[in-house]
DNA sequence: GGCGATTATTTTAGACTTAAAATAATTCAC
DNA sequence: GTGAATTATTTTAAGTCTAAAATAATCGCC
C-alpha cells in the first residue's frame, strides 16, 4: 500500500495546491451577494414601513427571545458585533424608550437590557411583517431545497468557525 | 378535475399561509451567520497582514478585473453599495496612491477609476493570500457540497432579486 | 484580606454606510 | 435649438461599526 490517500485538513490542502481557489472564492461571493440582496430589501422595508433601522430591529429580536433580558456582552456575542457597537445601539433604543437598562444582581459591572412594553409591542408587529418578507424573498426555494441549503450552510458555518478558532489555539 | 394544485408564486403563498415562517427565517439567519464569520476572519487577516480594510480590498478587486478601469457608478453597482460610499472609498484609496481617477471620454459627468501600478501590485499580493484564506475557511466542504451549495445559493439569489425587482414593476 | 488576572462596559478615533438633497452634464422630445 | 427628464457624482447628516484604550468591578489564589 504505497499510494493511499492520506486525509488532509483544510490548511494542508491549501498549502499543497497553490492554485487560485476560484471555486471557493465564487462560493464566498455568492454567500455575500445573497446576504446583501436580502438585507437590502429588509432594510428598505423596515425603514419605509416602520421607520426603524435594521441593526435596531436585530437587537430587539435578540431581546424578544429573552423575556428576562440579557447583558450587553451577551447581546454583542449573539449579534456578532463589538461591545462598543452594542453600547451605542442600546443608547439610541433606550432614548426611544424601546429598551431599558437595569443593573444586574450580584454583578455591579454588568447591566441587563430588556424590551419595554412599548418596545415589545412594536417589535412584534415588525417581526410579523419581517417573517412574511423573508418567506416572500426566499419563496422560490422548495422545502427540500431550503433544508438542503440549511444543512450545507451549517457545514460552511462549522468550517468557518473552526478556521477562526485555530488562531487562539497554538 | 376539481382539486388540481394551482402553482402559486411566492407572494400568494405567503398571503395564504399566515404562519410564522420559522424555516425561512432560520435559513436567512444562517446565511447571515456564514457571511459574518467569513467576513470577520478575512477582515482581521487583511488588517493584520496587509494593514488594509475589507471595503478597500473589495473595491480594488473590482478594479483588478477591469484593466481599463470603470466609473464610480459601475463600481457602486458591482459592490452593491451606494454612490456616496464609493466616492469616499475612492477618495481614501486615491490618497494612498492605490487608485487614480481620470475623466471619462465623451462624458464630462463621469470619471473612470483604475488601479495604479502600485495598487495593482499591492492587490495581487493580497488576492493571493485571500484565496488561500477562503479555501481554508471553507475547507471542510467537499467539492460536491461546494457546487451544490453554489447552485442553491444561486437560486436563493434569483429569488431575492425577483422580490426586490417587484417594487419598480407595478 | 490583598493583589494580579480576568471580565463587563464605555469611550475614543476613525472608517464605513445609508438616504436624501444638491450639482453638473447629458439626452430626448419637440 | 430649448427645456424637461435623466444620469453621474458629490455632499450632507445621521447612524453603524471596528479596534484599541480606559474604567470599573469581580474572581482566584495565596
Amino acid at each position: 500500500m504505497d499510494d493511499v490517500t492520506i486525509p488532509l485538513d483544510a490548511e494542508t490542502k491549501v498549502a499543497e495546491r497553490p492554485d487560485d481557489h476560484k471555486t471557493e472564492l465564487r462560493l464566498w461571493l455568492r454567500i455575500f451577494t445573497c446576504k446583501m440582496l436580502i438585507e437590502g430589501e429588509v432594510r428598505r422595508r423596515l425603514r419605509e414601513q416602520f421607520d426603524v433601522t435594521l441593526p435596531r430591529f436585530d437587537l430587539m429580536a435578540q431581546l424578544d427571545r429573552a423575556p428576562n433580558g440579557m447583558t450587553l456582552g451577551e447581546l454583542s456575542q449573539r449579534m456578532m458585533v463589538t461591545n462598543g457597537n452594542v453600547t451605542g445601539l442600546v443608547d439610541r433604543l433606550a432614548a426611544q424608550k424601546l429598551v431599558a437598562r437595569r443593573p444586574a444582581p450580584h454583578d455591579r459591572r454588568a447591566q441587563i437590557v430588556s424590551l419595554t412594553a412599548e418596545g415589545r409591542k412594536a417589535f412584534r408587529a415588525m417581526a410579523r411583517a419581517n417573517g412574511n418578507w423573508i418567506a416572500e424573498i426566499l419563496g422560490d426555494l422548495s422545502p427540500g431545497e431550503t433544508s438542503e441549503l440549511m444543512r450545507l450552510l451549517d457545514k460552511a458555518k462549522a468550517s468557518a468557525r473552526k478556521a477562526s478558532a485555530k488562531r487562539g489555539t497554538s
